[in-house]
DNA sequence: GCTTGTGCTAGAGCCAGGTCTAGCTCCTAG
DNA sequence: CTAGGAGCTAGACCTGGCTCTAGCACAAGC
């Protein structure tokens, strides 16, 4: 095993960082061809990667973007800013404000369907236990304004 | 234009029903073959589908619970339980508390996401106008616990 | 010297969820 | 009669994001 070493950098295998990271073995490598590090990962001879600490940093970063619905072309994009170093910010602003704002709409989105799921988990309950419920034949909560019938 | 005829039931073609669902006419179809309605949708002598009031309120339901992230599989199956009518609301109860925690805790990622996001808004803004931000080569704010270095 | 473990590459395959096409059928209006 | 517009079917195709396979290369341990 190879751990920190004097205080230079930790270096990891694949598999290693495919351990604490979560991500796949495959999709290390994919990630890599799709450029989403910072810097060319290093080999060993005979080819085998060798990964930092900071990838393995810059990697978490990315598990949290992507897990916030970043699509990998705006992901890599963003990679290309923070490689190309100083000078980029209000593009790297710009980017993740956008992005920002796509996930707080996508909250707000998740968060009204679960007004509906909530209707229906309740319409479900109270139908269970007692089933006083007017629901039959309806399939939107009273409160969903809009396209209202005659 | 068909518009509500008597009083009796609101009638429309593949066509209405894509403009005041939002889905396309493709979608449409490819739903009805996926099994997403309650129904079996009427066809006119010729073969042309019509849709009742009935199909768009539920198509509603159905474009809620996918815009929530419910796979068709689990759309389909619940589907099924409501056309078999009265009897399997506990199984119904049980698919849906199923889907109300996936998108809380859904929401619940966003949300956490959103703070390396807002993190690094911030971190821009700062470099951007004055810039005492100590954040130059570190991509994860202070308050992520855990993975910290010596 | 052989097996086992870990890794490599190129490229194929897979899954979800649609989307699009070709070729045909109707209906209605001019 | 003819053209346009809406619709039909079966089935091919697409995008995104991995995932897997085949065939090969090392390095270490028995």
């Amino acid at each position: 095993m190879v751990e920190e070493s004097v205080e230079e950098e930790a270096q990891f295998g694949i598999g290693q960082v495919a351990e604490r990271t979560g991500l796949s073995v495959h999709a290390l490598r994919f990630y890599e061809r799709e450029g989403l590090f910072l810097n060319p990962v290093r080999r060993l001879s005979g080819g085998r990667r060798v990964y930092t600490g900071h990838d393995v940093d810059w990697l978490n970063v990315c598990i949290i973007l992507r897990a916030s619905g970043m699509p990998l072309p705006v992901l890599r994009r963003y990679t290309e800013l923070v490689r190309a170093g100083v000078g980029n910010e209000p593009e790297r602003l710009a980017l993740m404000r956008e992005h920002e704002a796509r996930v707080t709409a996508q909250i707000a989105a998740l968060t009204e369907s679960l007004d509906l799921i909530r209707f229906k988990v309740a319409v479900y309950e109270d139908l269970r236990d007692g089933g006083e419920s007017a629901a039959r034949e309806c399939h939107t909560p009273p409160t969903t304004r809009g396209t209202a019938a005659p």
